[in-house]
DNA sequence: TATTGTTATACTCTATAACTATA
DNA sequence: TATAGTTATAGAGTATAACAATA
């Protein structure tokens, strides 16, 4: 159920020849590799995501880099109050409740270090995928991922 | 970071354009849809996994097959507990402690069933992949996994 | 009052360590 | 004593519900 190892013994894998789990293992694997990246900055995939969202639009709000993120506002507050302590990020109130971030000067030093965090582990990610087949896989894995949200399932095409 | 729903909003999404976010929220997207499709089972996909890996190695030991499933052995054992429970296997005792599984005549049943389930799940994914891509697409994924794993990272090809 | 953020909390999955039992 | 399994437990990630604050 974890993916870390290779394969190893002779015994047989049911689950090897679908789409579905390969991409679950590689997904797993995908993330340790990111998280083992990103230890030295002293954050996790969730904080540095955090990160590239703010710096990608500053001073949107934090409910609407929530959604953007998929993070439910719950989860996502721990992880605005750690890069806030730690001097990466300016909150300034907006209308109602809304607080509106972006990243401090030190932020920005962070969010670019993270960036090229990011960018090694999708270089080591591509390294075996055909430069020609990359964009074709991203929108395909899109397109799964829209597929298999939709909640019944199986609908005619 | 649970990726279940769409884009939504106007707001940039940096990693969207990521061979490895996508990855990730394809997988999380794939595997909420099978526990969907198991839950009519009682199943999560866990167990199912299990059964699945029991049918296809029957009277191996259970710690080959949680090997080759990646699992600790202390998480797999409330597994084999459950599918035992609900008469779905046979515990035969090996040499040393080791215990060989095996599927009873009902585990054989809820298995059939149980690989309907991921047979569905498995169409639903690969409606939008064409169907001359799907074993390249397994293939690299594999690749991906493989590399990512190594703990280092970034040797020489 | 509607929206946004915060707190508390619970559940699942995974990992580690210590213990038990058997060739 | 080496191996296999079990138990207890801790941590991360994610979810829900209740609450607080502000236009």
């Amino acid at each position: 159920m974890t993916p870390p190892e290779p394969p190893d013994l002779s015994i047989s894998d049911p689950l090897g020849a679908m789409l579905g789990f390969q991409l679950r293992r590689a997904s797993v694997a995908v993330m340790m590799a990111l998280a083992e990246e990103l230890a030295t900055l002293g954050l996790n995939p969730g904080e540095a995501s955090l990160l590239l969202f703010i710096g990608a639009n500053e001073g949107v709000t934090q409910s609407d880099i929530g959604r953007a993120m998929r993070a439910q506002p719950a989860n996502l507050q721990p992880l605005v109050h750690k890069l806030w302590q730690a001097g990466a990020l300016d909150r300034v109130a907006g209308k109602g409740r809304a607080i509106a971030l972006s990243l401090s000067d030190e932020g920005r030093v962070l969010c670019e270090k993270v960036s090229r965090a990011f960018a090694r582990n999708e270089a080591r990610i591509t390294r075996r995928v055909p430069a020609e087949r990359r964009a074709e896989m991203i929108e395909l894995l899109r397109l799964i991922c829209m597929d298999a949200c939709r909640p019944g399932g199986r609908e005619t095409e």
